[in-house]
DNA sequence: TCATATATACTCATTAAGAGCATATATAGC
DNA sequence: GCTATATATGCTCTTAATGAGTATATATGA
């Protein structure tokens, strides 16, 4: 043990007063497209003041969220909390940011904005982003020059030379194009920049850092039944795996995995579609809900890496 | 759209003020156990207030840590962030919590208590832990009565039942834990409450948090070269892995996929036992650090679930 | 009847993972 | 030299998960 370890380090020296801001990126699908609320033309997060009433962080989340909109919050998640110095004020901005979770659901269409427009290289579900691609490829390849670590790091993160795309590094990408100047939030800039829509503050990053945990989630937590309508087709549930983890994926092998996890049940009733055969509309299997949460049973995503 | 959504929530409606303090969890490896650094008889985790001169909520993190114990700092990340009413006085105190490695060093014993202390149901390394993990079935047996739901996820969570120990659950055990009234931080007791060293606050809950966090994190990054001296031995490595997982590997295995993911590279230097074959010693590959971890390159450990 | 889309049953190859057996190799101590 | 100890390595097996493909019912609207 050093010895100056042994003094504690004093708590409380001089409090640093702090205003204290909740963000909440809320999440649902429509179009088969991962949406979030936005308020100011798509460039910011609802976000509101902590209350002193409020108990518990999340539950005052909750409240203020469904006060304010009226909408009822599924998974929900503490995503970072960010600090900023208030100049001149002498104290700081912190401010914690939450995800949460909307079901999709005919009444309203919470969706404002698609996160792809955002982040438009980060849907991968068809060839149609392979062009953008290319151009960040060639722009990462001229910014890396001839520092090798430097293209190396490009390359696993934006899946070239060999390597495969992972869908969870989202975030990563987006360090990475803000490093290279290609986002118009970098404080240097590569112009032109890329294409996709940017935000106030560091609320893009925050948007990406939320990309990557839903993909994650998902995989592993049956949390995407908090997005979907209660009852819900199979193509449905493949579908919304595709949009949010932006690709796509094989139907007989989809169906194998989901079925094996009996994470879903049949109901009695069936989808009404415009042409072919009706499709079967299941439910979230509730006895085993709680169970496959908690054993991380996963759900059925390409393996990543 | 629904109508009122368009609204803007007010911003800075009535800016409450919060104390703001950092927590940190500085963990390290000695005996082949994982240790913490700890206050008041290991009843707190070091913190201080969040400075105005601190840029980012990380980088003061480090600064003030490394300013008052001279330690470096190794992989670092953001755990939780949690808020209290300070009663009476018409604002709250938020405490931000961080988890950083410290390197092995024969230099300094920074470890104070062993993580398992506070846990000892999480080290199932050997079979000791086993007599505990029976007491532990039972009053949970007890708890949840005749509420299946409610015995269905003790079993998941604790590995009962047919079901796998997946080590990765530790805070749900212990949240499972509290809300049966068997630890003394449960706000009703349930006497007598388990063997386990107890702290202020949550801090054993955010201890928990960091167990599960280290534990997900070394599967899924090199991580744990941060815990290691420069230069390690293959068993070292696995011994590492196993008093962070809590659970024992098979050698050969685990050799083989090492040397798989060509994290490591051999040393020309052998270390010097007192008895047997000296061990060649290992480093990091540093070439392949950055790729490894971007790419979610896995180490070793027995699949969970 | 045909187009369309759901639903299901298979096969096949590849890889990862868990477990075990055997056998070198290098040191200290006797 | 011999033995105990621990490192280091090679090999076989089995099982399960994964990615991909082929084929074929089945139920609707037009």
């Amino acid at each position: 043990m050093i010895s100056h370890l042994e003094t504690p380090i004093p708590i409380h020296a001089q409090p640093v007063l702090c205003e204290t801001e909740l963000v909440a990126v809320l999440v649902s699908i429509s179009n088969n497209t991962p949406h979030i609320l936005t308020l100011d033309q798509g460039s910011a997060f609802p976000s509101g003041p902590l209350m002193v009433e409020h108990r518990s962080l999340q539950k005052g989340m909750r409240n203020w969220v469904e006060q304010q909109t009226g909408l009822k919050l599924g998974h929900t998640e503490q995503l970072y909390t960010f600090a900023d110095p208030l100049h001149g004020r002498g104290h700081q901005m912190v401010r914690i940011s939450y995800m949460a979770f909307i079901r999709q659901n005919s009444e309203h269409t919470l969706a404002e904005r698609s996160i792809y427009d955002y982040f438009p290289w980060e849907d991968r579900r068809d060839r149609a982003s392979d062009p953008l691609l290319h151009i960040i490829a060639e722009r990462l390849r001229h910014w890396a020059d001839n520092n090798s670590n430097r293209w190396q790091r490009c390359a696993t993160v934006f899946g070239l030379d060999n390597h495969a795309w992972n869908d969870e590094l989202s975030l990563q990408r987006y360090e990475l194009l803000w490093e290279a100047g290609l986002v118009p939030e970098s404080t240097w800039q590569n112009a032109p920049v890329l294409p996709g829509l940017s935000m106030h503050r560091d609320y893009r990053r925050i948007l990406a850092t939320a990309l990557s945990r839903m993909r994650a989630k998902i995989r592993y937590t049956p949390a995407v039944f908090d997005l979907l309508p209660r009852q819900f087709t199979l193509l449905q549930l493949q579908q919304a795996m595709e949009a949010l983890a932006g690709r796509a994926m094989h139907k007989q092998n989809f169906r194998r995995l989901v079925q094996q996890q009996k994470l879903v049940s049949r109901t009695a009733e069936y989808d009404s579609p415009t042409q072919g055969r009706p499709a079967q509309l299941y439910q979230f299997a509730p006895e085993t809900a709680e169970h496959c949460y908690l054993a991380g049973a996963k759900l059925p995503l390409p393996a990543i890496s």
